[in-house]
DNA sequence: TTTAAATTTGACCAATTGGTTAAATCAATT
DNA sequence: AATTGATTTAACCAATTGGTCAAATTTAAA
């Protein structure tokens, strides 16, 4: 229907259209995130998708209206949902396992997305402006602030060493996400490219990160 | 002269080839580094390097093979090399906050290197086999096999907590190169995009981070 | 100064790319 | 069955892209 470019997903549309919609969104997904926006084809989305080129362009205008869409997605996937969980009173440990948990699992899942987001962001960090606006959301400040005192009064009570949040939390996600994006070449240099390895590695992971973080924050 | 394609940079060149060459690679690498393989054009490297584009093709044959030279610099600047430190019989805690403070220095220098060398090998880990076969340097495993053995060895000694050597070097890598691939997103979401402030934090890292391993690996 | 080889350039080319258009087909309403 | 609007397609286009080539210029040796 000739109003996507404008809206986006409505109840009054037919089965049909929403197939060819969400092949094409689907194709468009596997491309950009193997290829990136420059070394994505649209012809090759086409192909995939199954449908003709122009069809293309009747859904989504420009391949940057599509990417746009494709991006948006990914980053929403890679930036994790934690404000519910950060907000409620457990301690600062048992979040933290939580979140390497599911966030492990997240990754585990969409392998592709993180390198993808990294990639495109630091060509063209622009993008970001645009997805700070658009979901408030990310008024992610209170939230880090509160993760902090939260922090600071465990601190204060004896339960964990001093620890800094922001160091804390960029040292947690990067254990997490490092062996995604740097697969090939973990998996290469210390697995001997075995991919069953690689993936009982990454499982086993989780674990291993959870208890390292433990052992060095907690007092 | 005319033997670029086989040859690489000999004395018997006059200092204006070196020159032309030289600023071809720079551009090269400024281009390629910043848009990737299939983001970068012929024509841009050829400008910023003040050059006509025929002059590239006439010593760089292709882009594939003008790319193939970059990557594989940044490739070796983004690999630390550590044979040399792993072999002493310096204890691991020493070794690790050497590594640590090195190439955080390294990356903060280089700092598009990761995401432009990691981007790539997602797109195309093709590549990392001829690398492999290359660099005969890459006989890494006797290297983390010694370097797991001096763990246990501590471990028994009870110098260090049981820790897998594998997970401790990717959580090393790991805390060290996000907070550059990341640095967009980090310092947007976590430093209110200020620049400086995050630099400060690049700096500071490298003592938070010897300090968060130390205390979760010494026993 | 001549000469020969190396370097640099402008003009050009074929292929690819994102995007358009008009016509054809399909689906639903009357 | 006719009409209307939404969907799909084939053919096409202008711009861009990596790459070539013959001619011009520079460099170094004889």
């Amino acid at each position: 229907m000739w109003l996507n470019f404008i809206v986006n997903t409505y109840s009054f549309m037919t089965e049909h259209e929403k197939n060819t919609e969400q092949k094409i969104l689907d194709a468009a997904e596997d491309i950009f995130q193997q290829k990136g926006m420059s070394g994505a084809r649209m012809q090759e989305i086409a192909d995939k998708a199954g449908i003709n080129k122009a069809l293309l362009h009747y859904y989504y205008r420009t391949k940057d209206k599509l990417f746009e869409k494709v991006f948006e997605k990914a980053f929403k996937i890679f930036i994790p949902k934690v404000t519910g969980m950060m907000a409620s009173d457990t301690p600062v440990i048992e979040k933290i396992k939580f979140f390497v948990d599911n966030y492990m699992d997240l990754l585990i899942k969409h392998p592709f997305i993180p390198a993808f987001v990294i990639g495109e962001l630091n060509r063209n960090p622009q993008i970001l402006v645009s997805l700070f606006e658009k979901n408030v959301q990310f008024n992610r400040n209170d939230m880090i602030e509160n993760f902090d005192k939260q922090i600071q009064t465990e601190v204060k009570a004896g339960i964990l060493k001093p620890v800094d949040a922001r160091n804390l939390m960029v040292n947690i996600v990067g254990m997490c996400i490092f062996p995604i994006v740097g697969r090939p070449i973990i998996q290469g240099v210390l697995f001997g490219n075995n991919k069953k390895d690689y993936n009982e590695f990454l499982e086993q992971r989780k674990e291993s990160i959870k208890e390292f973080i433990v052992n060095s924050i907690k007092a």
